[in-house]
DNA sequence: AACCGCAACAACCGCAAAGGG
DNA sequence: TCCCTTTGCGGTTGTTGCGGT
């Protein structure tokens, strides 16, 4: 692990919010040197950041197949099911959840899931909150969802792959279509599948206003390209009215698309991800050049 | 219209584990 | 084997937007 290749000088990295231009920058460079040494990406790509501010960036916000949008009920489930079993295992939940962050699952639960599973259980025989005792933990995941498969909490990046090819596991997406239809992030709109590049992003839609640039620009996960989330957060209001009235939207979480919609209506085709950027993994991290 | 409180999300911080020299 | 660095994870904080008063 130790990189001392990648020694550099003490500087002042600048923290907050990240500019469309420091995206670009982390973007662009991974793209084209794949991932290596996180505390060298600033360094080479010309960013006053830190490695791991860079690497929690990617991992967060811009690494493919990054699925915007709330959670449906099937995801709710999971990670509802998993937390109980598991604990704040954020990591290892989201591991089940494709596409989702273990920060954004762990967001989602402080934010919600949390609330509502003590209201289901005012008693407080929920361990919300808290991680189970070793003796509490599974030996397998399979109550989660009924799919079952062996996937285990300690279930690897392989394993998620192979869910992702239509192996069921604890997947809530069982339906091949469905995983394929597992969305880009909302940086790569269906044209740049085709022509992939920076240049076919758009970045006057969904960014977040930094620091450094101060326009009115809609919050990261607000506006999908195309619009079709427009004006509302994924999180936010819609997000937070939605859940109350959840039940209607399982297959169909909002705006009409599908669990996999994402960015523009982009929908990002798993099976050719290899065609197109040479491998992306659609695990948490790894990302295979 | 202004203020306040809350909710949601992005990002930071600190720690532990892993691995190379 | 020890030390140092990087990485990964979970907790926490900061910022922003929205709704209510």
């Amino acid at each position: 692990m130790g990189c001392r290749s990648c020694d550099k000088p003490k500087m002042n990295y600048r923290k907050g919010l990240w500019s469309p231009e420091e995206d670009q920058r982390l973007r662009d460079y991974i793209i084209k040197h794949g991932l290596g040494c996180w505390s060298a990406v600033p360094a080479k790509a010309g960013l006053q950041r830190n490695g791991k501010s860079c690497r929690l960036r990617w991992i967060n916000y811009l690494r493919p197949g990054l699925k915007r949008g709330m959670f449906s009920q099937e995801e709710e489930d999971v990670v509802i099911n998993l937390q109980a079993k598991l604990g704040n295992k954020w990591s290892q939940i989201a591991m089940h959840l494709p596409g989702r962050t273990d920060n954004e699952v762990k967001n989602y639960w402080n934010s919600y899931l949390k609330k509502r599973v003590m209201q289901q259980q005012p008693g407080g025989s929920s361990n919300a909150g808290k991680s189970p005792s070793p003796s509490e933990l599974p030996t397998s995941m399979s109550a989660t969802t009924g799919t079952g498969g062996g996937s285990t909490a300690t279930s690897t990046h392989g394993e998620h792959d192979a869910n992702l090819s239509g192996g069921g596991g604890a997947m809530p997406f069982v339906d091949q279509q469905e995983a394929k239809n597992f969305v880009f992030a909302d940086w790569m709109p269906p044209s740049a599948v085709a022509a992939p590049g920076p240049e076919s992003y758009s970045m006057s839609t969904h960014w977040p206003a930094s620091t450094a640039s101060s326009g009115n620009v809609t919050p990261s996960h607000g506006a999908f390209v195309g619009d079709q989330m427009s004006g509302s957060s994924y999180g936010g209001a819609l997000q937070h009215q939605d859940h109350h009235h959840h039940n209607q939207s399982v297959a169909v979480p909002h705006g009409g698309a599908g669990t996999g919609m994402v960015a523009g209506g982009g929908y990002f085709d798993l099976l050719n991800m290899g065609d197109i950027y040479g491998g992306f993994s659609t695990t948490n991290d790894d990302l295979l050049f």
